[in-house]
Parts: structure tokens; sequence; C-alpha cells
DNA sequence: AGAGCTATGTATTCTAGCGCACATACACCG
DNA sequence: CGGTGTATGTGCGCTAGAATACATAGCTCT
């Protein structure tokens, strides 16, 4: 467990063991992420690593006809930016944040650094590594065999698991965007589960009103993805 | 370079520095790894890991009602077993033999304990998990967005790349499986790439003609992937 | 209150791919 | 050489989702 004097709502900074964090501290900064804004693009080099708190960061694959298809969801569980530390640098992918709030910033120097370090924080990041790649495969199987309801469901619970409360801010027109379907689709799955009594929504607001249900009627896909993180990344971890 | 006294057809072990490669040999076991064989199962633990010379394995994920789709594929570029080092010891996705060869086993006791030095092959190991990641989060995008045909081009293109021959022993069925589509859906596909010369094929065998065609009909799924191993591994590594 | 923008609702047509049913055809084996 | 099993070919109806077009309905700003 992080320190209890300065609270980080970063559960991966929060289970780095009281030294690490201290050292890691002086060199972390909290920045404010807006809807929309692109953590990094393509292709690009990353001069930082992002810790959301409150906030949600989507990593998605823009085609060239600039059709879109979210990869993974990041949260306060994770961090933006594992392909530093994995030795690429940069990936194919964009990051961009889906539900506006606050990250800890990290210069990738010291990201590097402490990785080189080994011991628990490498082995801690190469753990949430792995979890992501299960969100990463999973997300490949929803697609293949999922209806857009199903997958609409998978997102919605995805993203409030990463949220503090049950209430997104969230266009149609965006999840549309991150889940590769039409607006219209999302419209209508939108719209039945409304009806079903599961959520509400209203312009760019929805609310998860009843969530039981809501994991009822989710496939196969948000299960596999939750257990493996909840194996990997125990809220209280000893490390 | 690995040493040229013992050439290993796996990239991976090939890329070794000759020291490590050295103390790795007395560990590493050939095997033959048949046809549909299970290398390891969704969450079993794994005794072994995998470096493929000749063979094909297929990372997939199983439903709860038996349909199937494939995650990415291992050949001798790369090494089955990443949730060995990556701190998770299984993952929930089944590997399976696609094209039957030989591998390089090794024990997990080993590989932790080479992992743990640090160094170039956990770097080395890392990079390649990277690769890994592009190649399923590009699986999720090409499933989202991409027809049958487009994809069982790609399909084969990374099969072909993986193996020293361009000949497959595949049914249409077993691709069918792999893709998650239906056994009719190959068929239609691959009869059209036939009509068009850029394969032939007859009862699970089939033979790349013409590559350059192939490359031109695939989508843009197959560059993504490919791109990022040559970045990531190229051939002429220096560690 | 009204204008105007953005978000959401809905209808229509079109197509890829599914599920199912069955026809062919090659390969091997007695 | 014919039989049997597996692999491939094909047809048909059906559905989810795409593309397109347009209708409504909340916010927000004046």
């Amino acid at each position: 467990m992080g320190p209890s004097s300065v609270p980080s709502p970063n559960k991966l900074l929060a289970a780095l063991p009281p030294d690490i964090y201290e050292r890691l501290q002086q060199d972390l900064d909290l920045v404010e992420l807006e809807l929309g804004a692109s953590v990094y693009e393509a292709g690009g080099k990353q001069p930082f690593v992002y810790f959301p708190t409150d906030s949600i960061v989507s990593l998605l694959y823009v085609m060239k006809d600039g059709a879109s298809a979210e990869i993974a969801v990041v949260g306060n569980e994770g961090l933006v930016g594992i392909s530093l530390f994995m030795g690429g640098e940069t990936t194919p992918s964009r990051a961009v944040v889906q539900s506006a709030g606050h990250a800890f910033r990290l210069s990738s120097k010291v990201m590097k650094r402490e990785f080189e370090y080994g011991g628990p924080l490498l082995h801690l990041l190469l753990r949430y590594t792995q979890a992501l790649i299960t969100q990463m495969a999973q997300t490949a199987v929803c697609n293949r065999h999922h209806s857009v309801e199903q997958q609409l469901c998978r997102w919605l619970l995805l993203s409030a698991d990463r949220l503090p409360t049950n209430e997104l801010t969230m266009t149609q027109e965006l999840i549309a965007n991150m889940l590769g379907v039409r607006r219209e689709g999302v419209t209508e799955a939108a719209g039945k589960l409304q009806d079903a009594g599961l959520i509400h929504y209203s312009r760019g607001r929805i609310i998860i009103v009843n969530r039981s249900k809501l994991e009822k009627r989710v496939c196969e896909c948000y299960a596999v993805v939750k257990k493996e993180f909840d194996r990997l990344l125990p809220n209280e971890m000893a490390i």
C-alpha cells in the first residue's frame, strides 16, 4: 500500500512500496486532461507517461479512412504509456481522453530509470501490462462475436469501474467512435437499455441506474477482463 | 546474433548474446508440436515456455458457447508463454498448434530465473511482447472493420511470414475457427483469391502463388503489424 | 421568448455474413 | 475399382448493422 499521508487515487502509484513512491513523488505532476485531448499520437515519441486519477484515457487505432476502434481503456487502475518501458518507445495507436479529469504525469526519463532498477515497480508495471493485454484480447473477441448492445454494456461497465461516480459524461457519438460502430447503433442500443431501466441518459450524460441488471445483460468479455484485473492487481496488494 | 555453431531457427533465441544463449542451451529441449495440440489451456499453469522454430502456435479465446477467436499467432519470431515473465503465470486464452512443427521448450523456472537477471534477455522479451500487443490490437481493429476476405489475406500473410515455405497445411474449417467466422465464408473468400490467381489450394493445402498481389488486397492491418515487428525485432539485432 | 447549435430519434434501403441444408469431389483404403 | 470419410462448393432465407436522410428536442445565449 502507498503512504497514507499523501493518498494517491491512482491504484498503481498507491500500490508502490512507500520508499519508491516517495522517491517518485517529486517528479510527479498532477495535470488536467481535457475531454478529447490527445495524450499521445500514433507513432509519436512520448515525453511523459500518465497515471490517471479521475480521468479515463482511451487507446484507439485510427485507420487511414478515418474509422476508428478502441483497443483498451485506462483509468485510475493503470498508466498510459506502456510502450516506454516495454522498449518500443512508440505504438501505432493514439491515446485520447475519454473522460475529463486529472492524471499524474511523470517524465519518460524518470519512468525508465525507475523501471531499470527492477524490483517491485517493474513487476507491478508488467502485471498491469498483462491485464491490459487481456483487455485488448477480449476487445478483439467482443468485436468479432458480440452485438452492439452487448458491447455498449461492456463499455459502460468498464468505464464506470474506472470512475468514482456512476455518471459518465459522454455523447453517443463519441461512444460510437470508440466502439467503431455507427452513432445510430448506439442510439438504438442505449434506447433499449434505458427502456429496460438499466441506464438513464440525456445529452451527453449517462447514468447507470441499475448496475446489476447491466451485468446480467453484458457478454462474458466484461467479466473476463474484470477478473483478470482483480487477479493481477488486487486492491490490497502486498508486493 | 546467436552463435553460429548451433544455429537456432528461432529468431528470439538467435538474437540473444552468445553467453546467454550458451547458458540457456542446456535447458532447451527441441520438441515436436502436433497440429491441433494444446500448448496450454486457458487459466492453466504453464510448466514450460516454447520458442517455435518451424511451427506456428495460435493464441485464441474460446467462448462459453464454443465459438472462438484468434488473438495472435506466434511463430519462429517469438515465444509462447509471455504471461510467465509478465507475472500473471496464466492467461484466459488457449494456445493451439496451428501448423505442426517443432519448438524449443524451456522450463518456466529457468525462464523466470533468466528474466530476473534483467539485461538483454529481459529487454528482448519485452520488445517482443510489445510487438505481440500490436498484433492483438490490430486483430481487434480488423475484427471490427474488415471483410472476411481481407482478414483471410492478413491471416495468410502473417502465417506465411512465420514459415519457411509458402505452403500452409490448413483446412478452411480450421481457418474459419481461427478467424471466428463460418467455414462457408472462408470457402467463398478463398475461392475468390484462387480465381484471382493469388493462392492455390486443395484439401487442406494452401499455396501462396502471388504474394505481392496478396499484399495489395490485404487491409492495412497486416502492414501495421509487420512494420511493428520489424521495428521492434530487426533481423540483425544489436543488443 | 426565440434562435441556433448539438444531441438524439427514426425510417428506408442495402449488404455482409450467419445458419442451415445439401451437393460434389478428392483421397485413401480395402 | 468402388466405398467411405473428409474437404469443399453452393443455394436460400434471415438478421445485424451500414449508409443515408431527415425529424425532433434539449440546452444556451441573447
